[in-house]
DNA sequence: TTTATATGAAACCATATGGTACTATGTCAA
DNA sequence: TTGACATAGTACCATATGGTTTCATATAAA
């Protein structure tokens, strides 16, 4: 089976790492802006960025001496195509599974 | 920030979990079940099952000697939503997802 | 040009992770 | 009861991971 989709499932198991998702899902930022956020060295948080790079889940952009970096829609495809492959088997159980995603929602 | 969702995201991030609990929804499996389809030992099997299970993605019902081990759906819901939060600012990209849970509704 | 800024990269460290082997315990079956 | 079977649990190992520090490099600004 393809395996294409284990850098993205293993980018996002960090939680650091979603919630740089979540402010890219903003605005688009900067290294240092991304640091600024964080309590930990800006090295970190560009290995942070490294992986999720590497997971398809952001683009990197080089402006002059910054690099702008960028959600990328499209590398949540492969997750989101990996869990719909359960929706044939949930029929029954997911009006369950729906209503616990709207208990969830904050 | 809520940080529940992380045992579900830490369990989906290893292939041979998500191998598992494609496995798993078809239909429930012991311990030696799953463990047959794999090339390591029942131990290791049996560390991934105790991952999935803190991740709330499976259940474990003793029967006997047995370990019954079965998908949970609603294990799945921080997943989702979390995933859900981005609609927000994709309004094309992740409707998919949405799509499908709207309906598998009925 | 000089200096400050933004990032890249490497070495290093502690802990987590995924695996093994071995032993112990509980349960089914003859 | 005895023996086989299914699982639990522990110790142990190699590598991955997430973090730090330090130094190098490219670009912006004065």
């Amino acid at each position: 089976m393809n395996r294409s989709d284990q850098n993205s499932f293993r980018a996002l198991a960090d939680p650091t790492r979603r919630d740089i998702l979540r402010m890219l899902a903003r605005d688009e930022m900067t290294i240092a802006d991304v640091s600024s956020h964080f309590d930990m060295t800006r090295a970190a948080v560009k290995k942070h960025l490294t992986v999720l790079s590497d997971g398809g889940l952001i683009t990197v952009e080089a402006r002059g001496r910054e690099r702008i970096n960028r959600i990328n829609p499209a590398g949540f495809a492969p997750v989101l195509s990996w869990l719909e492959f359960f929706d044939q088997f949930w029929d029954d159980r997911l009006s369950t599974l729906k209503t616990t995603i709207e208990k969830d929602k904050t």
